[in-house]
DNA sequence: ACTTGATCATAC
DNA sequence: GTATGATCAAGT
């Protein structure tokens, strides 16, 4: 929290001279540039590795692009749908509670120009029970959904929290899985994405708890 | 304006 | 090919 603490207010530009890293003009080409810096701001060394960014602390680090007031405009990042002859399984032992049971979220705030844009204040997050409730409830629904081979309902209009959504290089991809009529088909690999909607709430409660 | 579906780079 | 890091941009 200290490391993260000193990001906090920081620009872009800065932490990248620091590490003697160039910055790119704009992130259309370079899409995780800004998660990645800031992994490293940070020092954490398991960068690109599966499992926790922190080890030791099961912590996720996260970077969320937030307006001038701390709200998100993008959704965020979990984990890939298991979609190849999947056994569902409950919340607490799902992927994508581990992935989320404990968060650092580092807002990065809107410049611009990427340079500019600055860390604001990181939070620490674990879901409290309210949250706790609707990421489980969703994910009974979707995994269900998956479990089912109900591929045409593999969609992103699904849950209130969690949604699922293609998660390729390029939409052509495609995978083999067993529909619901138990026929082998293909279709795109699908993600959990944590909708902006959920993670706004989640930014504003920490904040309450910073600032009540 | 906002969401859904598509896409980009890199490591292993 | 799958995982890491996400944002872009078409669709509604």
């Amino acid at each position: 929290m200290a490391r993260a603490d000193a990001c906090a207010g920081r620009t872009l530009g800065e932490l990248a001279r620091r590490l003697g890293l160039p910055v790119p003009d704009d992130l259309r080409r370079h899409k995780g540039w800004a998660g990645n810096l800031v992994e490293r701001a940070l020092g954490v060394e398991a960068h690109g590795r599966s499992g926790p960014d922190l080890p030791e602390l099961g912590i996720e680090v996260k970077t969320i692009p937030v307006d001038s007031k701390g709200r998100p405009h993008e959704s965020t990042w979990v984990c890939t749908a298991p979609i190849d002859s999947f056994e569902p399984g409950p919340w607490r032992s799902s992927p994508v509670r581990a992935k989320l049971a404990k968060v650092l979220w580092m807002p990065l705030l809107d410049a611009d120009v990427l340079a500019d844009r600055r860390v604001g204040a990181p939070i620490l997050w674990t879901p409290d029970a309210d949250e706790e409730e609707t990421l489980a409830r969703d994910w009974d629904a979707l995994s269900e959904l998956l479990a089912e081979g109900r591929v045409d309902q593999w969609h992103a209009r699904h849950g209130v929290a969690l949604q699922l959504r293609p998660k390729a290089a390029r939409a052509d991809d495609r995978v083999w899985v067993v529909d619901a009529d138990g026929e082998w088909v293909q279709t795109n690999p699908r993600g959990f994405y944590l909708r902006t909607s959920f993670t706004k709430a989640v930014l504003a409660r920490e904040a309450r708890l910073l600032n009540p």
